[in-house]
DNA sequence: AAGTCACGCAACCGCTCCCCT
DNA sequence: GAGGGGAGCGGTTGCGTGACT
């Protein structure tokens, strides 16, 4: 298919916005909303074009966007959040209220990046990593992992997006499309091999988990998030276990594979709360 | 004081995804 | 199912600024 030029057009200004530009759109922005972005510049009587109108909505003059140093804790939740998701700078933002990818990334690239090689013990690559799990997940049957960089992704994305949304629609059928999709977005099949009835090795999404459908435990198929590193470390997998032992419980909604991952750096006291949750 | 270097950030580019026809 | 077009995302670039010589 073609691709649409951008900012190519004569005419269209590119470089840093000035003052009056921003006003412009924060009005126009605030009166008509952002429905269309290729159209906004025109409407608006902005030489820009959309994508760089967008851009700039997004990261700068949006009202809720929260500006200054990250706080510790911040910091934190993006290591942890990276190391689970890699460099899905949108998917980290999403958990990070004010904050934009691009921010982030920036965030990433110039302070976490340095600092984190400075502490390679603190980050182990995801080489180690895949390392110290493979006996964790021989033990817990998974016995083929992702390829790295997720090869195959791409091709199960899609269905397993349809998969989820069929799954959702029949377990949850007041579920919101917004949330369905953004359940998808975060997640991706863990693949495990499992032996088919005709001894045959498939890959399927494990279906040792009970059939209680959440968003996250779709008909007892273990989902992770869309592009993480395809291993966990040895305490997540902990976690993983115990989540496994205590299939009953009720883990609703993504929050459950947030603390799983992201609360995983306090593993000890996530370990906690997911049992004492799951135990009645 | 002037020149150079390094760093941080805003913005751009190009690609993929997704929706619509 | 195929193709077109818009939106979104991640990688990269380039400019501004402060530190250093």
């Amino acid at each position: 298919m073609g691709r649409t030029p951008c900012c190519q057009k004569m005419g269209l200004k590119k470089g840093p916005w000035t003052p009056e530009e921003d006003r412009i759109l924060i009005s126009y922005i605030h009166q008509h909303g952002h429905h269309n972005w290729r159209a906004l510049p025109k409407q608006a009587g902005l030489l820009r074009c959309g994508k760089s109108c967008r851009l700039r909505w997004i990261n700068y003059l949006r009202p809720d966007i929260k500006r200054g140093n990250f706080t510790q804790e911040e910091e934190e939740t993006i290591i942890n959040l990276h190391r689970i998701l890699g460099n899905r700078w949108s998917a980290i933002a999403a958990r990070l209220p004010g904050r934009t990818d691009n921010e982030i990334k920036n965030f990433w690239n110039t302070h976490l990046k340095k600092k984190l090689h400075d502490q390679k013990t603190n980050y182990p690559s995801p080489t180690s990593m895949e390392t110290t799990n493979k006996h964790y997940y021989s033990s817990i049957g998974i016995s083929k992992l992702p390829n790295t960089p997720l090869d195959t992704e791409n091709q199960t994305t899609q269905s397993f997006k349809h998969m989820v949304q069929s799954q959702v629609e029949v377990s949850h059928p007041q579920a919101q499309p917004s949330s369905i999709s953004a359940a998808t977005e975060e997640m991706h099949t863990l693949v495990i091999k499992e032996e088919d009835h005709e001894g045959n090795n498939n890959n399927v999404v494990a279906s040792s988990i009970s059939s209680t459908s959440t968003k996250n435990n779709v008909g007892g198929k273990i989902l992770l998030p869309k592009k993480a590193p395809t291993v966990l470390d040895g305490s997540t997998s902990l976690l993983l276990d115990n989540f496994m032992n205590n299939n009953n419980n009720n883990n609703e909604d993504l929050e459950f594979w947030y603390n799983l991952f992201v609360k995983a750096g306090d593993n000890h006291q996530a370990c906690m709360e997911m049992h004492s949750s799951a135990t009645p």
